[in-house]
RNA sequence: GGGCGCUUAACUCAGCGGUAGAGUGCCACCUUCACACGGUGGAAGUCGUAGGUUCAAAUCCUACAGCGCCCACCA
């Protein structure tokens, strides 16, 4: 009961994830904003308030080595440009290329808010970034320590876990023994990474280890740089691996860092930014790490300390960002203490304030937010958001404020340092729910698109960007950081939490790979670029691909042959509305829709015919079964409902049965059609044609608009079809009745087809048929519906028998009806015996499938009575039909002989 | 080392407890006045393997095989 301006039942809102400034479109970005774009459009066209808010991201590492390779062509480095040099330089390269992947996606037709656009480093998002960080900083959550991190030595800069990939490759397990101070033995230990060695400050046994007993409190001496370290007892080392014993430095290993500060070691840096031996390392300063391996391993062989080589998989690391091999780095960073943050992502999630579909995404997401470990956000980089804390060259005091400082606030001094570091890219787009829009104000759009209704996005960034949002949404937007608007109280209770979420749902997209399920890759160059597969085959009917392509669960191998079929569909789209519009032009006036209205359903539609009653019905139906599908992001299921809709049942049935109606100006056959009928008939197919654009328009935006402003002579109610009314079933209009007749006509209509296939009756000609119906109702309808029949299967005359045709050798049967064609020509024997037999094998075998189910007292004890009732019902069929199929059979062979 | 997903017609994929589906491709016929990016008809699958649960299994369970993904600081 807060005074908020929202209904969240009519807002929908949703935040593009942000393309890199740096980026090309490729074909996950067309999914992506394919099915965003489906879901806008719907939402918008059934009357929701829509926001879908578009930005880009300034993405740190990716657009500092993009504008540095620049530089590099022209002979340059930053270094001499200096940093604000090159942050201009780096907007100016912002400026000329920064907007291209937006102009990309405006040809793919997403229907974003453009006028909203943002930037991440645009001012009023940077002023949020610097009051989350000092809020972080005065909540506790953010420290400052020398810890080991993952250190890129390209970048110069340290990343977070999430920005290594792991890789298995073939490496060596060096065995290397420390001779033990004060006697003859020596302590062999077992490292993937000997150059390390230079920095050890202790090895380590452990406690338990028999082995070791008698050396505990001993020390031993580093080869190569003769230096004594202690012998510890420590869990590191574990007894059944290598040696059980093993060396610890504890500033290039992680668990030796750990080790380090439980037994109070000393920790050696031995490298500078860009991975060189530096002065610690003695003999070997000045070396490469890979280098300084190759000496050491050297110079250990040489001095018999090396004991043995083991072939061994190790794992390396590598920057995501440049591939280069990480090097696990003691270094002075900035992190935020996650786990409060991380409780409350936990929460909202297993109370379900935030859904994931597919819904397996839960699972992995919460594993991940139960292990996740302190996120390390500093970064040596220069493009990005600048930390706002500030370091008194006099006093040392760390100051952290919203804005630069004049002077120490602990000893007053002017001279002030900013910290050189910058945020981790994903620190700002993690605030991105928020900050976009308008927080820490208590804004209008505040208060109404938050939470956003939806993200829909790829798992790749579900750590990166989607768990970062959750812990910080929830964060900022909860008491006290959530901004109140005047008047308006505080959340209380579970509401605190259910809206302080970045959004409601999370819908997970696949992944494109290329047409033989390979991932697509610059490297591979199988890269198929969105703008040229529109180019090739519409923006539409690719729009249509991914979106039938998407089911859950499945990554899409993207095949443009299936583009191709679409391109079809289009391709029909517009003879339909051509035949339509043909129509309209010849009957003249007062058959266009009016300019003044759009509704919701199909309006203006008097349903006179079977042909009527049954289309409506079926509109309806589809309508209803793509709302189904769209609540559950079943693109693909509603894509299909839509495309068996218009072409299997509109195209090829309603259109050819409402033919004979129009009065075409050379139409010498039409006979009983009258002007007033024709009429009647084209509004009806127009009033049908509108409703189904507006059914059709999310996914193919462009053909629809066009079909649709042409439909009202450029004179629509609306300006677009994307304001109009989206479809809503109406139960009145749905008529079962006419959808069982229809398809007793269709099933007649198919199997005259079929014999006249068979019998390989000439296409021109029309033939006599005879048709035998023992319910009088279905005698009836096909007596309603001669023309129609007569049309559509090319018949002259239609006769009613009185007994079965089942002797007649090529005639039909099916339950309602048997068919038979009169013609002279011979019917095949061969291929009309071939055909009964195997359709008496499987009556047969269908037949006593049902029996031996019905015959199971089992089967009829527990299985639900409609089942059973429908084998029966199924039975009695099959049994005529067999019979029928038989007696065709026994006929065919005593004609023969 | 943990966790997850996939295996259905030649290809790409739906179906996920009650008689095997689509698109493309294939075969045959047809340039009929919206459409050959079309129409009509047709052929094509023991639903990865082996067990189990069930009256009933492509559909649920177990194991196995193959393919793929994610997470993980064991030298």
């Amino acid at each position: 009961s807060t005074p908020s301006e929202r209904d969240e039942r009519r807002v929908f809102s949703l935040l593009l994830p942000p393309p890199n400034v740096t980026g090309r479109l490729h074909m996950g970005h067309m999914l992506n904003q394919t099915q965003m774009d489906i879901v806008v459009r719907w939402h918008r066209m059934r009357g929701f308030i829509t926001l879908w808010l578009p930005g880009t991201d300034h993405a740190g590492i990716a657009t500092q080595m993009m504008v540095e390779r620049q530089l590099s062509s022209e002979g340059k480095k930053r270094e001499q440009l200096g940093r604000e040099a090159f942050i201009e330089r780096v907007w100016e390269w912002k400026r000329h290329y920064g907007g291209a992947i937006l102009d990309q996606m405006k040809r793919l037709g997403a229907s974003v808010d453009w006028e909203r656009e943002y930037f991440t480093m645009d001012e009023n998002l940077s002023r949020a970034v610097r009051e989350v960080f000092v809020r972080l900083y005065e909540d506790g959550l953010i420290y400052r320590g020398k810890y080991i991190v993952n250190w890129c030595p390209r970048c110069g800069s340290a990343i977070s876990d999430l920005e290594v990939k792991h890789e298995d490759v073939a490496g060596k397990l060096y065995e290397i023994r420390y001779p033990v101070v004060g006697s003859e033995e020596f302590i062999t230990v077992a490292t993937t990474r000997p150059e390390t060695m230079l920095g050890d400050t202790a090895v380590a046994v452990n406690e338990k280890d028999e082995r070791y007993t008698h050396l505990h409190g001993k020390k031993v001496r580093v080869p190569l740089v003769n230096r004594e370290i202690p012998i510890i007892t420590d869990e590191l080392a574990q007894p059944e691996f290598g040696t059980g014993a093993v060396k610890v430095t504890p500033a290039h290993d992680p668990n030796d860092f750990e080790a380090g500060l439980r037994h109070n070691l000393a920790q050696i840096d031995l490298m500078d930014d860009h991975a060189r031996m530096n002065e610690n390392a003695g003999a070997y300063a000045g070396l490469d790490r890979f280098e300084a391996r190759l000496r050491v391993l050297h110079d250990l062989r040489e001095q018999g300390f090396l004991v043995a080589e083991k072939d061994y998989t190790v794992s390396i690391g590598k920057c995501d960002r440049c591939n280069s091999i990480v090097e696990p780095r003691l270094s002075m960073q900035w992190f935020i203490k996650i786990a409060p943050l991380a409780k409350r992502a936990i929460e909202v999630v297993e109370k379900g304030y935030i859904r994931f579909t597919p819904e397996n995404y839960q699972q992995i997401y919460l594993n991940w937010m139960n292990n996740i470990r302190d996120w390390c956000i500093s970064r040596q980089l220069w493009w990005g958001h600048r930390i706002p804390a500030w370091r008194c060259t006099d006093c040392n005091e760390t100051i952290v404020a919203r804005e630069t400082p004049v002077s120490c606030t602990k000893c007053k001094s002017s001279r002030l340092e900013q910290e050189p570091d910058v945020l981790d890219t994903w620190f700002s787009s993690g605030l991105l729910p928020f900050t976009s829009l308008g927080w820490p104000d208590a804004t209008r759009d505040l208060d109404v698109f938050y939470p956003t209704s939806l993200l829909i996005t790829g798992f790749d960034i579900l750590f990166f960007w989607v768990a970062r949002m959750i812990m910080l949404g929830c964060w900022f937007m909860s008491p006290p950081h959530r901004p109140v608007r005047a008047g308006e109280k505080q959340l209380e209770g579970d509401e605190v939490l259910r809206q302080s979420v970045p959004f409601r749902e999370v819908y997970i997209h696949a992944l494109v790979r290329d047409a033989d399920r390979q991932k697509m890759s610059k490297t591979k160059g199988n890269v198929l670029d969105p703008i040229e597969v529109i180019g090739k085959y519409g923006t539409d009917a690719t729009r249509f691909t991914l979106a039938a392509m998407s089911s859950p669960g499945t990554d899409i191998a993207f095949n443009p042959s299936r583009t191709d079929g679409y391109r079809a569909f289009a391709n029909k789209i517009w003879n339909a509305a051509r035949f339509m519009f043909m129509n309209v032009d010849r009957l003249g006036a007062g058959i266009r829709p009016s300019s003044a209205k759009s509704g919701a359903g199909v309006d203006s539609f008097a349903a006179q015919t079977l042909e009527d009653r049954w289309i409506l019905s079926r509109f309806n139906r589809v309508a209803g079964d793509v709302d189904n599908a769209l609540t559950a992001y079943r693109f693909d299921d509603a894509a299909r409902a839509i495309y068996d809709f218009f072409w299997g049942e509109f195209c090829d049935w309603y259109i050819e049965l409402i033919k004979p109606r129009m009065i075409l100006e050379d139409d010498t056959k039409g006979g009983a059609a009258t002007r007033e009928d024709g009429v009647l008939a084209c509004r009806n197919l127009v009033s049908l044609f509108e409703a189904s654009l507006r059914l059709l328009h999310p996914v193919m935006p462009f053909i629809t608009e066009e079909i649709w402003h042409a439909l009202y002579d450029g004179k629509p109610p609306l300006a677009s079809i994307a304001l109009a009314s989206y479809p809503q079933t109406s139960e009145k209009q749905i008529n079962l009745d006419a959808e069982t007749e229809m398809a007793i006509l269709q099933d007649l209509i198919a199997s005259v087809r079929n014999i006249r296939a068979e019998l390989k009756v000439e296409h021109k000609q029309r033939v006599p048929i005879q048709i035998f119906a023992q319910d009088p109702a279905i005698q009836n309808l096909i007596e309603q519906n001669r023309g129609a029949v007569e049309r559509l299967a090319n018949v002259e005359a239609i006769a009613c028998s009185e007994i079965s045709l089942s002797k007649l050798p090529g005639a039909r049967h099916t339950a309602r009806f048997d068919v038979h064609v009169i013609y002279e020509q011979k019917i095949d024997v061969a291929a009309e015996r071939a055909r009964l037999t195997k359709q008496l094998e499987q009556f047969g075998k269908e037949i006593s499938n049902g029996e031996r189910q019905l015959s199971n007292e089992q089967f009829l004890a527990k299985a639900p009575a409609n089942v059973a009732e429908g084998i029966r019902k199924r039975l009695l069929e099959l049994h005529s039909l067999r019979e029928k199929a038989q007696l065709q059979l026994d006929e065919l062979v005593t004609a023969v002989r």
